[in-house]
DNA sequence: TTGAAAGCGCTAACAC
DNA sequence: GTGTTAGCGCTTTCAA
């Protein structure tokens, strides 16, 4: 009694081993395990799941894969998985994979253009049947990324982005969104802001930045100047330092493109010694959930993220697919109390 | 001149491409692109290095996987990637994943025990190189996980759990931890408190919440009561909602198992009328970002969650890895502003 | 060193 | 309805 080879390294039950056990073809048992449209008689079927649930048999999903010329993995890629922002994102992909029985594989670009024409190449590998990118930001894209992404279509995947740059994207009514957003803080009575946005050019910026001016001045305000650093919480603190070094007088309306930066800055305002409110008032945009949870509460743009989520993994999976615009929402909360009319 | 029936289905050059045009057969083509040991002579390197850039070739790693019997991914299951603790236990696995070449997979349990088995469950497909479970915080696991998580092994994946339960296990200083923070809750003069935790029998919560008691205790203070709920932040507001129903005195500090919890009640408390700080103070344990974010801002228990996923990781793919325990630190924060000593 | 050929676990014609 | 068999794209003996 020698030990068997295959042995050696640790192995599951293949279907090989179902159908012998079984006592039928290997064809028979992939029909009945692994959904075929063909029928199999009810007696071969029983014989085929016993044997199945008796060895503990799961298919082999690369085999499958290989086989079948198709995967069951929808890859995505976001900037920073521990950003709230991308975090709801990933939680609505997650639930629609889940949904159809699909894997999400992730990987994180960490802001970084190279890095993610480099991720993107590696994804090949995986032959995905979708990738979704909501990463960059950037903007009409990056070439580099564009001819990746071009490279996944030729792949037969089909590519999703948050905003343009794929095949179909998913996009936020940013500019709608904060024009409303600016109209309504002019009339709440502020006069004057301060934005706080990405480098020039940075689609999502651009618009939220150009939404919000439009709307605030279309009200009757003033946008005094707009500070530029990224997306992250660190820089919402270090625009807003630099903004205060600069002098800003009470009564001021600091409107930041998310509510990560928002928050760093309200962080600085407290650190220089203001206070938000009345003082100094602040306003962002996603409604992330902290954004509730700040003292005083975040005046913001509610974007479903979550759905979004959900509705870019849809687009990445169903033939037709639309997307139902997501309805945005301003949500007038304690950072911006309304002020009185400036004399 | 027909049209070619592997065309049908898009698809992308195949190794067995890059060895025609370069001239080579399978063998050599595979050992100079996929990392053999063997040695191939420099001029077929070249030639096959050129023919597979021309034709843009990317491995398919499910083949690679079928070939050679062994994946290149790792699954990560958490309880819910939208949760900043996980989110920042996600973002340090997919570090370590990125380092090593690796592919993560992601997938959500809701904190669902049942779901979690049946994930767990359809993983199997995957036949990953290793399991990572950050999910359950259910002490010492369902049987269900527990038996799926052996099946695992029995495939030769390295199964690593938050807790106990798995092959290896990342451990966080729970009891210690809280222990110090009780400790140095009394030192500022509180003397009673009550508790915000899971269930009993969860671990993560009965160790939190006993270290804290334990310490507490031993610095004088007395613990009122514990109120029973959950992990999230909507359990964090309805757990102080129901406390503040029975009445809280002033001076009261209020010790939740998580900071999204504490934060959930730091809401519930101004929904109450009550202000957080002198009159009742708060604090958590994990020092997710937003801890920093609230105000006051939180005291609470510092845990290195990035850096523990990416030990994490390294716990399923090195060989010898022995957790180098993470260093806790307790962060007094203006939740718990100091307490003149009660009469 | 290089190449031919036998797999890896599974699917899908195609024939019975 | 069932089984045979030729693949899927890649790795890896084993001869040459």
């Amino acid at each position: 009694m020698t030990a068997d080879p295959r042995r050696l390294r640790p192995s599951s039950p293949t279907l090989h081993d179902v159908a012998r056990t079984a006592g039928v073809s290997l064809a028979t048992a992939s029909r009945v395990l692994n959904g075929s449209e063909r029928k199999v008689a009810e007696s071969f079927r029983e014989r085929v799941e016993r044997a199945a649930s008796e060895l503990g048999y799961t298919a082999n999903l690369s085999a499958q894969a290989t086989a079948r010329g198709t995967s069951a993995v929808i890859a995505l890629l976001v900037a920073d998985i521990a950003d709230p922002y991308f975090g709801l994102i990933a939680s609505g992909v997650a639930r629609g994979a889940d949904e159809h029985g699909l894997i999400v594989t992730i990987a994180i670009t960490e802001r970084d253009l190279t890095r993610e024409a480099r991720i993107l190449r590696a994804l090949r590998g995986q032959r995905p049947r979708g990738v979704i990118l909501a990463a960059s930001r950037t903007g009409d894209s990056e070439a580099a990324t564009v001819s990746e992404l071009a490279g996944f279509r030729a792949l037969g995947a089909r590519t999703v982005t948050f905003g343009p740059g794929g095949e179909r994207s998913v996009t936020i009514g940013n500019r709608d969104g904060a024009e409303q957003l600016g109209r309504e803080m002019a009339s709440l009575g502020y006069r004057r802001a301060i934005g706080l946005g990405a480098a020039e050019g940075v689609r999502t910026s651009d618009d939220r930045l150009g939404g919000f001016s439009a709307g605030f001045q279309a009200g009757g305000g003033e946008i005094l100047r707009i500070h530029r650093g990224g997306f992250e919480h660190e820089s919402g603190a270090e625009m807003m330092a630099a903004a205060l070094a600069e002098g800003v007088e009470p009564g001021t309306l600091v409107f930041a493109l998310s509510d990560v930066v928002a928050i760093g800055a309200m962080t600085a305002i407290r650190d220089g010694g203001r206070t938000v409110g009345e003082d100094i008032a602040v306003c962002g945009f996603d409604d992330v959930p902290v954004s509730r949870d700040v003292t005083p509460q975040l005046t913001t743009v509610r974007v479903p993220l979550s759905d979004l989520g959900y509705q870019a993994f849809r687009a990445a999976v169903d033939g037709e697919w639309t997307q139902s615009e997501a309805p945005l929402e301003v949500l007038v909360r304690a950072s911006t109390p309304p002020r009185k009319e400036a004399p």
